[in-house]
DNA sequence: AACTAATATAAGTATAAACTAATATATATC
DNA sequence: GATATATATTAGTTTATACTTATATTAGTT
């Protein structure tokens, strides 16, 4: 659980945007080039990280490499925060009404 | 949209386990420590950047600190997913019904 | 086959970030 | 007030990673 590869892989911001620009649609390497300011490498690299993590996945169109979303990646991603959500949201629900119960259990204990 | 610091902080394994450590419940800073395999000011460092992000919270206890998961952080980031997931499903649908009514249109217009 | 366009990969560099050791701070106890 | 415990912070080092330049690959064009 604790090896998801893609928060790891949207931890850094221009794959985020580069992530985000695909959001909109699939697209070709040159056309993500334009919407960050790196190079074509530095792109395509990101693209690799994006890819091995299975947010993207990629087409060939002619002398095109088209990207876009693979949903693979994002599900895991979301199944990971729904379970934490679930389990915070749980958690904070049983200690608001522990709280509300007695709230000075703590302090009498300590002082 | 794109600076948004809980996938950030989230992208690093260790601050991970401390995260997940902590969805299980408060714990001080020597518990945390145990969990992970790095020096006590390692997580002190690492539990600095999940408080900036929101993603914990702190709370004195005598000499100790209790950190517990702040849902403010985690809300961020699932509101983030879901928005992505949202997107990312329509498009995936809509391509779905566009591939099942005419496969064969880019391969004719590129022949 | 030569040439161009689009992208990937390799190699090296620069930068960021994670880490440790040492020290400072806060709280408790004697 | 001295001492111990728990944690934070500082400074410096190491390591990881993002980046660039140069080159290789793949596909299309003439």
């Amino acid at each position: 659980m604790t090896n998801i590869s893609s928060l790891n892989a949207l931890g850094d911001p221009t794959r985020r945007k580069l992530f985000e620009r695909l959001r909109e649609g699939p697209c070709s390497v040159t056309e993500l080039v334009h919407t960050v300011e790196v190079s074509q490498s530095a792109v395509s690299q990101h693209l690799k990280v994006l890819k091995e993590a299975q947010l993207v996945r990629m087409e060939k169109k002619g002398q095109q490499r088209i990207y876009r979303i693979n949903p693979v990646g994002l599900l895991e991603l979301r199944q990971y925060v729904e379970e934490m959500w679930t389990d915070v949201f749980k958690a904070f629900e049983e200690e608001a009404s522990r709280l509300a119960a007695g709230k000075d259990q703590e302090s009498n204990s300590a002082g």
